[in-house]
DNA sequence: GCTGCCTAGGTTACCGGTAACTGCGCTACT
DNA sequence: AGTAGCGCAGTTACCGGTAACCTAGGCAGC
């Protein structure tokens, strides 16, 4: 016999003269041995170095997995940036590992990789998204798990949902601009006009808007990604087309700031000549010379209701299906 | 017999009349088998929508794991995030996943994620940072697996290497300052003295002074995550305490971009009263009324030479130990 | 014709946990 | 005193792929 290559369940019971099942039993927590069996077990483990194997404990009729997949439109948002780090280390601290992906705002990316995560029998799912295709939906049902949607709230969710409402946030920003006395307002948005979180508050804020009568008397939608530069640009075309509007609602902050350089740069002063506003609540909104008006959202505190909604399911509690993350209007004072 | 809950391997063998080994081979294009049976599992394989068990083919003593990890310092850096979804999209494509993990800049956090990692045998592991503990580095040659440092370059890489030295980059702009005929210049950092990449640019910049023979008029390095505020309010300190400068290094762009907010608030004209340089290429820079001079970094591609890079070892091909990416000064008119 | 080798495939063992079941000795209650 | 029940543990089977090894038949070369 050579010397083994790492030390086992087997390895720890064998030199513990007990059966594997008695320390696999204490290592998990179950019960079923003595308060000194447990003792010398954990001396045995933390002496040995003992690392547990989860693919075999996934494995098997048990299939016990850590295993959580977390699929959001992209990597390279701050916001979502958040919404992961903070899943990512609440689920870590619960003893849960995920598996990231990303779906660009395509149906089929995110069925792509569901099929991919669906062969890693993963203990649940995290979705950011708000349309699915068929057979992302057919996967879900297979897959057997528990599912958290995130970000926005449907109206029947597949399983869990943790979010707000983006129409409600675009709608309420509708009255706090039009409450201002704007009366001839634009719109610059991005993302095209997909079914994406950021639409609905488009389709909010006109709602919103219809209230007091108007309607939007200008919009730029990209095609593009949100972004600094996307602000910018889509704000350079839209008033070349439409010169007179006295406020602006924009798909993010990054784009609202990106429109305020623009303006900045042809001279039209902000809040004077024209009302701005944002949404999301980023850090770059705290470095402008008048405060953003803009919709903050606790990126943070919703990943890590929604890791601990997943969990508590997985542990088989109660659990509410839909949790409403408050967002706050920022009054600021570009509008 | 109840009817089984999804069709596995043995499931495709016996309504096929062959062994499962033949549809492994078939599925993982190994050879030993002829075209025919070949089109027939394929065509069953379709048909049944067979969903491989990835858990169990990385299980076993063959342990042919698709699983790579991936740690980077955090997920909310749009820089590291664009890292990532080129390093996730990259391996996706070559058949991978990832397990991604953020350290915060602390040896002690990645170990913790490592070990973790460990348990489930990955195939591979990514590893951006500088700072190995003993922990860490005694993990990596126990998994004996590949492993890829990205993001900074290390004289001794582990095993592979992709990145460019930030050092140089600091070296970089200080000639590139002094060159401008800046003589009274601070710096302002984030994340404190610990050795990270930022702290690299800050050294390289300082020894590049050294050239001409100065040295640094002031600094003012924050404990903080660098973003607009810290380079805001990093400005607003060191001008506090030293208000004679004519130059300013920051950690990043966005901290650049911060600072150039400051200045403007307080009346000081940039480049004429005092020159700017920030450090990432970040899109933020591209909005500015002045291009902001900074060093670009190639983010997508770092990311996608990594993945490559570890697909190459993975498949025991001959990969060069150091990959350079060239990064590039973009002299932009703020200095 | 015999040998050797290649092709196409089958057989076997195994990985490392965990659920489910079994067993034994002791206590408490009828 | 008999027994139900509990605490503490051992035994067995199993998950679904894959490496390693084995085999039968066909064909070329000598």
């Amino acid at each position: 016999m050579e010397k083994r290559q790492k030390p086992g369940l087997e390895d720890i019971a064998r030199s513990l003269g007990v059966s594997k099942m008695t320390v696999s039993r204490v290592l998990r927590g179950a019960s079923g041995f003595s308060p000194a069996t447990r003792e010398r077990v954990l001396q045995e483990v933390e002496r040995t170095g003992y690392l547990p194997n989860r693919l075999a404990a996934a494995f098997g009729p048990s299939g016990t997995s850590t295993l959580i997949g977390v699929c959001v439109p992209r990597l390279t948002s701050p916001l979502f940036g958040a919404v992961l780090e903070s899943l990512n280390s609440t689920l870590a601290r619960l003893g849960y590992q995920t598996m990231i992906g990303s779906h660009n705002q395509l149906p089929e990316e995110e069925e792509v990789w569901l099929r991919t995560l669906a062969s890693w029998k993963p203990a649940g799912v995290v979705l950011a998204s708000r349309l699915h295709s068929k057979g992302t939906m057919a996967l879900l049902r297979d897959m057997a798990v528990p599912v958290v949607e995130i970000w926005d709230l449907t109206t029947k969710p597949i399983d869990l949902a943790v979010g707000f409402s983006h129409f409600d946030n675009g709608l309420e920003m509708a009255r706090c601009v039009t409450a201002a006395g704007r009366r001839k307002i634009g719109y610059v948005g991005a993302l095209g006009k997909r079914n994406t979180s950021g639409h609905l508050r488009y389709q909010g804020f006109v709602r919103g808007l219809a209230e007091t009568g108007i309607s939007l008397a200008n919009e730029q939608i990209l095609e593009d990604q949100p972004g600094f530069y996307a602000g910018y640009y889509g704000t350079e075309t839209m008033l070349a087309r439409r010169g007179d509007l006295d406020a602006i609602y924009y798909h993010d902050d990054e784009m609202a700031i990106g429109g305020l350089a623009y303006l900045t740069r042809i001279g039209v002063r902000v809040p004077d000549d024209m009302g701005i506003a944002g949404w999301g609540g980023m850090e770059a909104a705290s470095i402008l010379p008048r405060r953003l008006t803009t919709t903050a959202v606790p990126t943070t505190r919703l990943g890590k209701v929604a890791a601990e909604a997943l969990v508590s399911r997985l542990r088989g509690a109660a659990v509410d299906d839909v949790t409403v993350i408050q967002t706050r209007l920022v009054p600021g004072s570009t509008i």
